[in-house]
Parts: C-alpha cells; structure tokens; sequence
RNA sequence: GCCCUGGUAGUAUAGUCCGGCCUAGUAUAGGCGGCUGUCACCCGCCUGACCCGGGUUCAAAUCCCGGCCAGGGCGCCA
C-alpha cells in the first residue's frame, strides 16, 4: 500500500483558457498558452517526459526535457498521474518528432484535482472494459474518445432536429412527465407517489400534443419517456428520449413525408460535419434517397410467406421476421396499413376498410426507429376505439372532452431518439449512446 | 416473465471439458528503480484474483445444488 502522498491543490487563481488542445498548432510556434484539461497518459523516459493532456477537443503533448524545465515544473510534472486534472502555461513549439508536429514546453504546472489509482478503467482504451464495468465508472468513460465521438453526434443529431423541425414551423412544446392515469393501456407505467396520491411517469406525450394541434397546430417535443417494460435487450430502455411530432390538418401521408424528409436532413447533417467522430467510430452514414419505400403489411406479410415465415393476417411481427426484413430492405423503409387491432386505440382506421388503419412503422432494416399515423379525431369514434381495446372511457376524460372544442384532423408520429442515435454511430447497444442509461437492471449512477 | 451463456488481481484474459502437475499463467493499470524524443516507449524488481453459501472427494478455480450478479436472446416495444 502506497503511502498517500500530501498533494497540494492548486487554485485554479486567475488562470483562463487560452486554446483548446486542438488549437494548438505548429503555427503557433513560441506563443505562450494556458490549457486546462486531464492527464490522459504519461511517458517518462527518464531525461525526458510526455505528458498527454485531453480536454474536450482533443489531445496535446506537453513535454518536459530535464536540461529545459525549471526545478519546479520538473517536481510538479512527476508528481501527476493519469486523470489529474491540471492546468498547463507554457510555450508552443513546433517539433516534428511531437504528434501533429506540435507541443507545449510547460512554464508552470497547476494540478487542481488528483485522481485515485488505479483507475477502474482505461480511458485511453488500450486496455477494453466491458460494458457493466464502464457504465459504473461512467464519467470516466465518457472520456473516451469513442464516447466523445457518440455524444457529439448525439448532439448534432439534436440541433438537426431542432432545426429541421423549427424551419418546418413546428413550435417545440414539453407536455408533464408525471400523470394521473395511463395514456394509451399496453405499456406498463412506473408508478409514483404524489404526495398523498398515486401518479405515474408518462410513457408518452402522445394524448398532450394531440391536444396542442388545436392551438399551435404543428408541435413537437423532444423528451424523456418511461417504460415499466422488463424488456432486456440491447435496444430497450426504461427511461429513453422520444421525439414526438403531431400537425394539424394533416394525414399519414403527409407526416411520412416529415419523417423521411427529417432521416435526409439528418443524415445529411451527421455525414457532413461528423467525419471525424465516424472515423473514431469507423462508421459511414449514407444520406437516403428521398422517398423511401412504403410497404404495406399485407405486403410484408407476403414477403414473409416468401422467407419462410408464416404470419397469419392480423398479427403482429415477430422479431425473428424483422431480422429477415432488414435482410431484404437494407435501409429505410415505412411499413403502412396496419391491421387496426395491432395499433394504439387513437390510431384511425381506415375509412373504405375499418380492418386496417392509417398507422405506419418507420423501420430501419429490422429497427423499427419511428411509429405514427392519421389520429382518431371524432369523439364517437375515439370512445369505440377506446373500448374496443379495452380501456375505460372514464379514465380519458380530461382528453376527450378536448374533443368538444373542434379537435381538427391530425396525425403525428414519434421517433426513439438513442435508436436514432445508434443509426449514426453503428452501435449495437442502446446503452452506448445514452449518458446514463437506466434498464430493468441498472439504476445507478 | 421465459430461455441460453458466463462470473479468476483495478481492467481484460489463460486455466474449468477430463479434479492433483496452480506455489493460479499473461497483458495492461498501480508501486519502486533505470533510461533525453516517446507517441500501446523500453528494461528490471514488486503488489494484486478463483462471486457467495452448501455438498461430493484423500484432494475443488475445476464436479453437483442453491443464491446473487452480468452478458445475450425471446416476448413487449421506440
């Protein structure tokens, strides 16, 4: 056991940023700088050390030669250990024997937070840590390059979204995460306790922004949603972000179209300004051409009878079958028609054919990514609808008697943000691609 | 909820089938020492582990039972 050396912080005192490591450049040759950031790895070659400093743009090398360095940096600098958290002022200096031809000679040295050794995992990845043991010490492994590169296109994704959506006139809008009662039946609900009450988290926004068309007519809300799922797989979460849009005066028709134009823009977006964390990543992202293809179910049903799945008309489709679709449409595609009784009791049904609905799956080879449809905007209608699928009328009464004050025509559609995420960064887990992902098992950290 | 697989140092693994040769091997991290251009630096020395409980046996990391934990799959779904 190592005898806990007595560690003198630093303050942080007047020091700033100057530029980030990325910033530092052979241009800058003899130029003073201020980086703040951690030691990611140490080299100590006895007359000579190198020090790896990352912040959140990248890496720099600050390096130590005992014949240049005063007494001070030389003792502070052997003092660090991977993950301190340190400032550096010093001198830039072009040096082609340095990684991207440039370091930083240290002038003074501030360590302003120490770090615990060993560390659970390796941040610099040589070593690999499975993914329970990385999810434990999550902080550390955010710090990651792999990670740095997800999070970042996570959050293009995000601004693309927002965008998109914004310039498409859609007001973004939050509707309450804790309800009285279930949205839509099916999904299990995490219950609460509210004060001397029983509530639930919502698993949903759908019935709120249905009810938002009325007013701003073309909303969207970007959110958390909950799912008292025991689902165990590598893409379910109990808690994840859904991407909801509704627009008034509108179809099924015309919000696939949103849907689609919205993977272009994306896809897009990730693939022109991202290259670098796709090559961290090793990734590619292909911009889609536009429109994608619309199959019917009874279509894929048919396709399916052809790949040796039997599916009887009217059920649902099974995940070994989704395996195969993907198989055969290898990249996006909308799954349309679906048999009324397999959707959600707001889904409309078809007016010439009641059996099937206005209801669509947006699919990403077997991933279904997006689910949406023409809404049920009559109030008869939605209290059959309601009953058919075995729910109580009495327990929707705040939203349908928003159906007294001329509830317009409208359909919508809501996408899962981490499976959107995990198109664009070729990861195969879910849990990959959320900060701090909650499943049946894990809740902490 | 069901099914399959697994649990060995901080991390990742070898050994487990076919019990004894394991005083548990290796890499990396960590400690100490050396080294002036590393970039997975290198070299030497050192620290550090068989998930928990029960059973079988002369003998258990290894076989059996139970538990806990993890990974994957199914179902459900986004």
């Amino acid at each position: 056991m190592k005898v806990e050396k007595r560690m003198k912080i630093d303050d942080l005192g007047c020091w700033r940023r100057t530029h980030y490591s990325a910033e530092i450049t052979p241009e800058l040759d003899g130029k003073e700088v201020i980086l703040l950031g951690w030691v990611r790895d140490i080299r100590d070659l006895g007359g000579i050390r190198f020090i790896i400093l990352q912040d959140r743009e990248g890496t720099v090398q600050i390096t130590v030669p005992r014949d240049e360095a005063d007494e001070q940096t030389l003792k502070k600098t052997g003092l660090l250990q991977r993950q301190y958290c340190i400032g550096v002022k010093g001198v830039v200096r072009a040096m082609a024997k340095a990684p991207r031809g440039v370091e930083v000679l240290p002038k003074k040295v501030k360590i302003l937070a120490v770090a615990k050794q060993p560390l659970p995992i390796d941040v610099t990845g040589r070593t690999p840590a499975d993914i329970d043991v990385r999810l434990d010490a999550r902080v550390l492994d955010l710090r990651r390059d792999e990670n740095q590169a997800i999070f970042r296109i996570r959050h293009k994704i995000l601004e693309a979204v927002r965008t998109f959506l914004s310039k498409k006139g859609f007001l973004e809008v939050h509707t309450p995460k804790i309800i009285a009662s279930a949205t839509e039946g099916g999904a299990a609900l995490f219950p609460i306790a509210y004060f001397e009450r029983e509530a639930f988290l919502a698993q949903s926004p759908q019935l709120y922004k249905e009810q938002l068309t009325m007013d701003f007519e073309k909303v969207y809300e970007i959110g958390p949603t909950f799912r008292a799922e025991k689902s165990h797989t590598r893409r379910h979460l109990t808690e994840f972000i859904s991407i909801d849009i509704e627009e008034a005066f509108a179809t099924a028709d015309d919000v696939m179209k949103v849907a689609e134009e919205l993977m272009h823009h994306v896809c897009r977006v990730v693939k022109e300004n991202c290259q670098k964390e796709l090559k961290v990543l090793k990734h590619t992202v292909e911009v889609p051409s536009l429109p994608f293809k619309r199959i019917t179910y009874d279509e894929i049903i048919e396709e399916l009878r052809g790949g040796g799945f039997k599916i009887e008309w009217g059920e649902d489709i099974p995940t070994a079958a989704y395996r195969h679709l993907g198989k055969v449409h290898p990249y996006f595609y909308f799954i349309t028609e679906w048999p009324t009784r397999l959707k959600p009791f707001y889904i409309k049904p078809k007016d010439d054919d009641p059996e099937r609905s206005e209801g669509f799956d947006l699919m990403w080879h077997w991933i279904e990514i997006a689910s949406g449809g023409t809404r049920v905007h009559d109030k008869k209608l939605l209290i059959r609808r309601l009953k058919e699928q075995g729910l109580h009328p009495e327990s929707f009464k705040y939203h349908l008697q928003t159906f007294d004050y001329g509830m317009p025509p409208h359909a919508g559609w809501a996408i899962g943000l981490e499976r959107l995420v995990m198109i664009h960064t070729g990861r195969k887990n879910i849990r990959e691609v959320v900060f701090y992902p909650r499943d049946r098992f894990r809740l902490t950290p």
